[in-house]
DNA sequence: ATCCTATCCTGTAGGC
DNA sequence: TGCCTACAGGATAGGA
């Protein structure tokens, strides 16, 4: 579900609410998440209150005033959801909840993650920059806005995809599967041509792009293609926009041609033939 | 060092 | 209707 976008959406959203608010109680109630479990956080949430949260790709860090900062990434299915005081439409009914903090004036914060793929780590703030993994996050592009020439750099040893380069957290922090087809698909660049070989002229397409796609999204509060939800349980606007993702068979909302889907790296690639001519696609080289 | 695949988990959509 | 399979916005461990 969530990608850079969506992420920032709900940072946002909680920076207008959560700061200042105090947690009086918290409650977990499904313990194991991806690997760890959060029977702990309790102890060392209750008592505490919310700084300004901040956002680094797909990860937001929600700062605690007592010098640590409660490390969030939604996997595939994660969601804040949050309630003001007295407002009981989301209630402990919801399935697949695994925190809820009640704050001392009575409003309230859920962590839902059906499908459990995501994370929360109590980390001291002077450790976070070395937290495992905080430390492989490339730039944030939003904070950083990449260069064709940090594009090019970047890319200059790799083999693999440039759909796949853009997936990699490593470069750039934040761009996931549905923004990195759309991405391309806007800079006319074949999903299948080698990162290592991507010229400075595509690059030069490729970087706006980059910033101009994310941006829009955050600008729409994000894609709600299945799960994704703002912290008020709303979709987000920006399906509308998309003009190849999820498209396989139906127009390309550019040309008209029909859009293909393809498997890259274990995940869909959507990409439109006509838009995106490469120079020369990735071509496999017989061996001598 | 890089790259690739499988895996974690649950829900949903589509074929039969 | 039910059963079965494939697939879904992600990261990452382990093997090649």
């Amino acid at each position: 579900m969530p990608e850079l976008p969506e992420v920032e959406t709900v940072r946002r959203m909680l920076a207008e609410h959560i700061p200042g608010r105090r947690i009086a109680k918290a409650i977990v109630s499904r313990h194991r998440l991806r690997s760890e479990t959060l029977a702990g956080l309790p102890r060392r949430l209750e008592g505490r209150a919310f700084a300004a949260p901040r956002r680094t790709g797909k990860f937001l860090f929600l700062d605690l005033d007592d010098e640590h900062t409660l490390l969030s990434h939604l996997g595939m299915s994660g969601r804040w959801l949050f309630a003001a005081a007295g407002e009981d439409s989301l209630d402990a009914s919801m399935p697949h909840v695994h925190l809820r903090l009640d704050f001392a004036d009575r409003s309230r914060l859920w962590y839902q993650d059906i499908r459990r793929f995501g994370m929360l780590r109590l980390v001291p703030l002077s450790g976070l920059s070395g937290d495992p993994s905080v430390r492989l996050l490339g730039p944030d592009p939003l904070e950083h806005p990449p260069t064709t020439e940090s594009l090019f750099a970047g890319a200059r040893r790799s083999r693999v995809a440039v759909k796949t380069f853009l997936l990699d957290q490593r470069k750039l922090a934040g761009i996931g599967n549905i923004y990195a087809s759309e991405i391309l698909h806007r800079s006319r660049v074949d999903p299948r041509r080698l990162a290592g070989r991507v010229t400075r002229e595509e690059w030069s397409r490729i970087a706006p792009e980059i910033t101009r796609v994310l941006g829009d999204a955050v600008n729409r509060m994000g894609t709600t293609f299945s799960t994704y939800r703002t912290i008020w349980n709303e979709p987000g606007q920006y399906g509308d926009q998309l003009l190849v993702y999820d498209r396989a068979g139906l127009p390309c909302r550019a040309c008209g041609a029909p859009v293909r889907r393809f498997v890259q790296g274990g995940r869909a690639t959507f990409w439109c033939p006509d838009c995106q001519r490469g120079p020369s696609p990735a071509r496999k080289r017989p061996k001598a």
